[in-house]
DNA sequence: GTCCACATGTAACTGGTTACATGATTGG
DNA sequence: CCAATCATGTAACCAGTTACATGTGGAC
């Protein structure tokens, strides 16, 4: 139950509509809770009904009117109750792993391509990070949002420098194992 | 798609049972792809329907009887052709980094215990890895299948120390901010 | 003969995905 | 007036989760 929390978070840094919401996840928050706009809309509409959010006066009855949300309190109390809670960790689930583990059995041939593909793809992902982290956190800026903010995309750095190295390793290993 | 893809690995490394495979999936291959028995049950119906996987014969007919299966040579082909596959990566999606950031609109009040609740689980599985890796993994053991499952375990290995590291530091960024 | 562990299943629900529908606004 | 873009939605489906149902066989 994380996706409506995730609108109440971003709602809270800045009212807004269903397709901006959309964008924003498409960046930010998005890094590390992506969502697509029927999702968006959908929780959208329970929020409201749950008197969570609320649409901003302006009478826009229907479709193709853009509608703008902001939280209301019962949602802010939602949110920092949700916050403070003890959630487990997910266990980890990784299509990458499985194949693998499947190319141990049925060999091993045609998952080296992938392998660099998805190398490429982590890279390209570190290098946006890494331009994010140069961009909006000089040293100097330390208001408690951008402390927590930087935190959060250390750990997206950490994580896909973990898998820049990790399947530039595999990538050596696959090569020198006998073909099959 | 990949809950039968990892049922059929699972079959090719030892014909089983429904529950045995729930057993496995509790370790091994569920450590980075679990399944609870309903899953398993549910998935072992669709496969044998598609003819990718059988019963071995021994006339079990019904509910209570131990019913082991066996992979078909059509299931190992739809395997190898499923590994060698290109498939997108999946989007990082991850709530206690969502909490992090709500922690930033809404104040970081309780989340402190969660943290180390979570750096204590990640430190025991970080643990259970090395376990296995000291007692399955001593150099020497060198054949293509060893250095292949020696590779997955070290992703578990060194994605659980990520964890622990990152959580380290920010437990410590957290005492070091202004209390809300 | 009763309880427990083994073993296989069904049903209802939830969240995420994919495909499609529809209206409003603006630039050419 | 037409196309593109902005904007909001509906519907069907699929995978994973939770709760519950049912039968077998062995230990006591």
């Amino acid at each position: 139950m994380s996706l409506p929390h995730a609108i109440l978070t971003a709602l809270l840094e800045k009212p807004s509509s269903g397709l901006e919401l959309t964008r924003r996840f498409d960046r930010s928050i998005g890094y590390f809770w992506s969502a697509t706009h029927q999702q968006i809309y959908r929780e959208l509409g329970r929020l409201e009904r749950e008197a969570h959010i609320r649409a901003l006066p302006a009478e826009q009855p229907a479709r193709g009117q853009k509608k703008v949300y902001e939280v209301l309190p019962a949602g802010r109390a939602e949110l920092t109750r949700w916050t403070a809670e003890s959630q487990d960790p997910k266990p980890l689930r990784d299509a990458l792993l499985l194949r693998l583990r499947a190319a141990a059995v049925v060999g091993t041939a045609g998952i080296e391509s992938d392998l660099r593909r998805h190398l490429t793809l982590h890279q390209r992902q570190l290098a946006e990070y890494e331009e994010i982290q140069r961009r909006d956190f000089q040293p100097g800026k330390d208001t408690p949002q951008d402390r927590l903010h930087h935190l959060i995309l250390r750990a997206g750095i950490d994580l896909e420098t973990f898998w820049t190295q990790w399947l530039t390793r595999a990538l050596q290993e696959l090569e020198e194992l006998p073909a099959q």
